[in-house]
DNA sequence: ACGATGATGAAC
DNA sequence: TTCATCATCGTA
């Protein structure tokens, strides 16, 4: 089977910004049931620190926002509007709250059709992003060009004033 | 264009 | 304890 480089926590612990860049091509990789299937990322957001209105973190350190502000690696999902899951991965120093959503993989739009797809749940919350877990992400080598990298502003969150334009979504256009 | 559907956080 | 608010999606 083809394999890929495990991303460890060092890949995380950078700025949100890029690793969110950088995680465009990278692989989700997700085992269950016995099955390994693998999913090309082609979507994410960032989520980036106390002042960023749009991200949960901003309102605080609760119990839901606590993995946002602990170590980075480690699965951030949560219930989104009564019956999404929303899957994160935890980005920046620890103590410093930031994640990146991953919106979209190649023959998945949509953060919680990807959830459904993968299987994802609260069981993954706070947990790492490990072979153990049954969920990590690989590097496995796909080019991603500047040129195919499209940047806009996060998806659903006009509540978040001038953060709601700020361009911290990232689209990896394959043209397929 | 709109309803489903439930956790979350802030108000009371 | 109540209430408004959602990092969405399928159907119309």
């Amino acid at each position: 089977m083809l394999t890929g480089q495990v991303l460890s926590v060092d890949f995380f612990e950078r700025p949100t910004r890029r690793v969110a860049r950088e995680l465009l091509g990278k692989h989700l990789v997700r085992r269950l049931h016995g099955k390994t299937n693998a999913y090309m990322i082609t979507e994410v957001e960032a989520y980036d620190g106390y002042n960023d209105l749009a991200s949960h973190a901003s309102r605080g350190r609760t119990a839901r926002t606590e993995v946002m502000f602990g170590k980075a690696g480690h699965w951030y999902v949560y219930l989104c509007y009564g019956m999404h899951w929303m899957l994160n991965i935890v980005t920046g120093p620890h103590e410093y709250p930031a994640a990146v959503l991953i919106r979209g993989v190649k023959g998945v739009g949509g953060p919680g059709r990807l959830t459904k797809t993968l299987g994802v749940t609260k069981a993954l919350n706070a947990r790492t992003a490990t072979r153990g877990t049954g969920l990590w992400i690989e590097d496995r080598g796909v080019r991603v060009p500047k040129r195919s990298i499209m940047r806009t502003p996060r998806v659903g969150v006009s509540y978040a004033k001038e953060w709601a334009h700020k361009p911290m979504r990232y689209v990896f256009d394959t043209g397929a």
